[in-house]
DNA sequence: GTCTATAAATGGATAGAC
DNA sequence: GTCTATCCATTTATAGAC
């Protein structure tokens, strides 16, 4: 039932009506909001379930035998980014969270959910400055995706080797001799 | 008139009705209608001219001076990154545009700027493999603003000037001995 | 050009049969 | 637990006064 209003938000936004997501889920209105007491509680675990699947993904993608600094920021790349995963699941999850964002209940989920985030980043033991840059990176290769890009698998998994490889020598980084282009 | 229509759908989303716009706009729902024709027709004409606004926000950090291999990646960045551009009225753009996304219409106009964009970054002279990597950096630290991170501009401003550093010379990029860690 | 008033349709939510 | 039928509010769009 969930699975049916996430596909139908996803296509039609939060214009998508009870009577267009009962249909999808099979059953009438009534029956669907038998188990939600209204739509704003059918977005608000639509919202909790889509951040809780994300968290996990991202979980599932921590290795056990990593120790070494950067091991979040490995399972978030891979999980956001590796071919393996499923990645239209993933696609619609961003999108849909994109839609549900306007509610302000949904959007303070969204914005917690992305505190943790960052506290993970900042805890895991990578360079500041290193770090910003390969989290942009993976983020930015799912939003192209929002805008209609026909995904590349082979870029993106290039892209995700090159920022894993990154994560294990932070050197590479710190180290290029920044300064300003005159 | 449309900057009402704007800043009502980037807060409520589609569903923003048009009593909401034309109260933002300070006119009646009827004046409003005599103005477009319909709803569907004020969703048209704001995702163009959004559009046409972010390119223009390309086009015009465009370095006149500038005739190097980059030069448009370069142009892009600055506008997406640089925290003296207006980033209130860029990040309203992306949002927005993640709203009107759910109509096929304007989903078309998205894709096919895209594609544009992708056209020109393949034109731009850059190594592709760190055309694909500057360019999601630039995207991603746009799409973390969308879930409700704060903006660090110190942090921003940080990244714009290494992703253009690196634009500038692509072999600290391309000749790094990239390889499986095992 | 902009307004008010209203038409016509659709939305979310409830009640009660099965 | 699921359905149909119905209520009430709201929405888009139109008509016509000013």
């Amino acid at each position: 039932m969930l699975d049916a209003a996430a596909s139908e938000i996803r296509l039609q936004g939060l214009g998508a009506t009870l009577n267009d997501i009962a249909a999808a889920a099979g059953v009438s209105k009534g029956g669907l909001l038998y188990h939600f007491s209204s739509k704003e509680t059918l977005l608000l675990e639509l919202a909790h379930s889509r951040v809780d699947y994300f968290r996990a993904g991202i979980e599932a993608n921590l290795d056990p035998a990593d120790h070494s600094p950067g091991r979040f920021t490995r399972a978030y790349i891979r999980a956001v980014l590796d071919p393996s995963q499923d990645k239209a699941a993933a696609m619609n999850s961003v999108c849909l969270l994109a839609q549900l964002m306007v509610d302000p209940a949904i959007s303070a989920i969204t914005r917690e959910a992305n505190e943790w985030l960052m506290a993970e980043f900042r805890a895991d033991g990578l360079p500041d400055e290193l770090s910003v840059f390969v989290v942009a990176a993976a983020d930015g290769a799912t939003a192209t995706l929002m805008w209609g890009a026909r995904p590349d698998l082979s870029r993106t998994h290039r892209l995700e080797r090159r920022l894993i490889e990154l994560t294990w020598r932070p050197e590479w980084w710190t180290s290029l001799p920044w300064e300003e282009h005159s």
